[in-house]
DNA sequence: GTCTATAAGGAGATAGAC
DNA sequence: GTCTATCTCCTTATAGAC
């Protein structure tokens, strides 16, 4: 039985990921120096080599940590909408809610790490170093596979194209939104805080569902 | 009256930015090097110092280069619609396009300097260093008042978060499609073109504006 | 498992010759 | 304006003691 401290600070492990988290949030991943993260995480630098091997090796397991789970929330979530409609198309406003409220929950953390976990996000959709993205593409087909496949089953006149670029433009508007915590609050003076989850999945699926069902009317 | 070569390459300066402008789409602000961008545009590596003073000052002239122009032509862009307006509302449909049409034209470019160009937008968009966002803030805040002011014309029943978020939400959707030049035409199996500009404008006009026009009829 | 010590090279920046 | 040479510090990574 591993061992569970009874206070105080969580394992080396962790304090390394968050570490890391943090220093790619900051710098991104070419940006984030090791010295950095085992300065912050309190380790000597040759316990990253040994629990995770190398930079990358790290920079993979902070990703899993991560993204990991968050593929299982968005299959469950959708999966779980799908059984209770027993064969019947959802409406696009479920289909959208499986797709936001898992990383919008993500995103409303406790605030110390919340910075941290959303600008990974961003980091991460803006990485074209191939071996950051091969962590997470194989994941992201499955996520993307299916909640294409429910939209196109609600909205069977829809061209491919079409659902392909809305599903982008999904995707994209969240993204942006969870990677600039605090900016956007700032900019806008506190009229939009992205902590509020209810607040901002209710705001998106109004503002993105009559686009899908427009679909419904012609072929788009 | 400064040298034209009649043919090849062009400026030193010129070199630098454009090999910066790569390096930053690489590997991001803090892990773009000077040494890789001298060795890719040509010049010794004094030569940075000399035209930008330090590595920060280039990544300035960088943006500067980029996004002074972009802000020119939304404001231009939107400022002539409201000229052929004479006073009344825009139809969110052309205030769309002025948000829209400026970045993927400059998305649209010759296709070597392309993926840096769009993948900048990315970087800058998830940059959180502040040294970095000061050169964009300004800029950003003046447009999006701009485009803001001519939403809340149009839709007057709308309350501000709304549009507000709204706003954010179309910026991130770009955002996100430009950032990932190849990827989404690739992981579309080609039903997704990024450089058919537009093809692209019309689909982000007619996803996005049914949202908006939601918003006319109660208040959001 | 955890540490010290160190290798081997890359980073930004500058002085000064031409 | 352009270059060489160099300073100083930081980088990833490893060998080996405990």
């Amino acid at each position: 039985m591993p061992k569970m401290p009874k206070s105080s600070e969580p394992d080396r492990q962790t304090r390394i990921l968050d570490a890391a988290e943090s220093a790619i949030a900051e710098s991104g991943f070419a940006g984030a120096s090791l010295r950095d993260i085992v300065q912050e995480a309190q380790v000597n630098l040759a316990t990253v080599y040994y629990y995770f091997g190398s930079k990358v090796g790290l920079m993979e397991a902070v990703l899993k940590r991560r993204f990991g789970p968050l593929r299982q929330e968005h299959l469950a979530m959708l999966g779980k909408f799908e059984a209770a409609a027993r064969g019947r198309p959802l409406p696009v406003e479920q289909i959208l809610e499986a797709m936001l409220l898992p990383p919008l929950r993500l995103a409303a953390k406790a605030p110390a790490k919340r910075q941290a976990v959303t600008r990974l996000i961003g980091r991460i959709v803006t990485e074209p170093n191939p071996q950051i993205q091969k962590v997470l593409t194989g994941q992201r087909a499955e996520v993307r596979a299916a909640f294409l496949r429910a939209l196109q089953h609600s909205l069977p006149k829809a061209s491919l194209p079409a659902l392909l670029w809305r599903v982008e433009f999904v995707w994209g508007a969240l993204a942006f939104a969870l990677c600039n915590p605090g900016k956007i609050e700032i900019e806008t003076h506190g009229a939009c805080d992205l902590t509020k989850t209810d607040e901002v999945l209710a705001e998106m699926i109004h503002f993105f569902s009559p686009g899908f069902r427009a679909l419904a009317r012609n072929a788009g």
